[in-house]
DNA sequence: CGACTTTGACCAGCGC
DNA sequence: GCGCTGGTCAAAGTCG
């Protein structure tokens, strides 16, 4: 058994995002959030918001569209508990952005300009765009916390994100470094990538590439994703690595979903080629978030990264850490990679994953169950919550084979 | 066969 | 107005 933090090597983490994103949010997105219209055709359909009362505390708004508040509850349990509050996401100005520093999630930081330069190593950037597109809602970070459900943002990002139904989507180009939501996150050695080497993210939305340039003044191309988990969806990511720190890759995600999160059926559509196929441990064990499209090829591209190739992207970074705790422990001698990262990663959770997870344990009567269930198999009777051992959840839920040795 | 990536070409915004 | 740059399209090829 492993720990949340110990799991969270970077080295075998494939720098996915949204991996990171998910994973905050997709573990809980299945218990808590969901689309909030609409019956979700997929018997994971997640419960209602209600069932988590953060979602309520954090006041979160709807971004124009009604997937918005299908917000991160992992992000609101894990800031809550935090501050052992409720209360935990009190809006800020931008200058408050700009002046704080994250603390409590060292790795969470908040971009408030889209210069990806500012993107620090050990920091995930979440710009005031990103909840548009991604599954987490939208968040920012306050003084005290450098977390919070940006409530405030809402509105005027709605105008500021254009969502153009245009084939070619001017109005972003029209407002350059606005209306978008800029994630960074640590980019370790291409173990999502494809031949060349591009970090992929992977997250519950399954992305197409449908370009890729080289950016001048970065040696890094800039790959271009759009939402395929649902035709006609205007949501929008592109994944670069940050000039200034090879080590961390730089998501911008541009509009919105206009579709509820994807049913098993169709995240997976797509995107689960390889090694969702070769693995199917994944599918078969109800895991709504799907692999990215790049991730299910990785097996293809990348077949000397066994655990990566046989196990598919995580798509969370517990999962991610779950399946690279064992990397870990298997090849600690291999690690090599960004230990910056690595530490950087490691507090946050050390710090959060009892209290967290202990949250997560209230939640397992609803579809969380569905998730969990194998992984903490009867751990969560002993009603202790003591659900630090992620990992092998998670782990259980990936890939059995890349993940039960422990 | 469907969905994906790759990649060159095209188009539009922006700066000079 | 021109050139640069970024964003998107779409054909071709790949894969399961």
């Amino acid at each position: 058994m492993c720990t949340v933090s110990e799991s969270l090597d970077m080295d075998n983490f494939q720098g996915d995002l949204t991996d990171v994103v998910r994973g905050i949010g997709s573990v809980p997105l299945s218990s808590s959030t969901g689309p909030p219209e609409g019956p979700s055709p997929s018997s994971l359909s997640p419960p209602p918001i209600s069932d988590v009362p953060s979602v309520a505390s954090c006041q979160i708004k709807p971004f124009g569209d009604p997937f918005v508040s299908m917000t991160d509850p992992l992000f609101n349990l894990a800031a809550n508990k935090i501050n052992n509050s409720f209360e935990v996401f009190p809006e800020v100005s931008e200058d408050d952005h700009i002046k704080s520093q994250c603390s409590v999630f060292p790795r969470i930081q908040i971009s408030q300009s889209h210069d990806a330069s500012k993107c620090s190593p050990p920091a995930m950037a979440v710009s005031s765009a990103v909840a548009a597109a991604s599954p987490w809602g939208m968040i920012t970070n306050s003084p005290r916390n450098c977390l919070m459900v940006d409530n405030s943002n809402n509105t005027s990002s709605s105008s500021q994100i254009q969502i153009s139904s245009s084939p070619r989507n001017l109005g972003i180009k029209k407002r350059k470094g606005q209306g978008k939501k800029v994630v960074c996150i640590p980019a370790p050695a291409a173990m999502n990538s494809r031949s060349s080497g591009e970090v992929v993210p992977s997250d519950l939305w399954a992305w197409r590439k449908y370009g890729q340039k080289p950016i001048k003044g970065s040696p890094y191309p800039r790959g271009y994703y759009r939402c395929s988990s649902s035709k006609g969806c205007p949501a929008r990511k592109q994944v670069e690595r940050s000039r200034t720190d090879p080590n961390m890759l730089v998501i911008t995600y541009t509009s919105e979903h206009n579709h509820p999160w994807p049913t098993q059926r169709n995240a997976l559509a797509g995107s689960t080629r390889s090694s969702l196929s070769s693995s199917s441990n994944l599918s078969s064990k109800s895991l709504t978030a799907a692999t990215s499209s790049s991730s299910s090829r990785v097996s293809k591209d990348e077949p000397n990264k066994p655990h990566l190739a046989s196990s598919s992207t995580p798509p969370s970074p517990y999962v991610a850490a779950a399946v690279k705790k064992e990397n870990v422990e298997e090849r600690q001698e291999k690690i090599e990679f960004d230990n910056d990262v690595d530490d950087t990663y490691r507090p946050e959770f050390q710090l959060q994953q009892e209290d967290f997870f202990a949250d997560l344990d209230e939640l397992e009567e609803d579809s969380l169950t569905m998730l969990l269930s194998r992984g903490f198999s009867g751990d969560n009777n002993s009603g202790g919550g003591n659900n630090t051992t992620i990992p092998d959840v998670f782990s259980d839920f990936f890939d059995d084979d890349s993940s039960r040795s422990l």
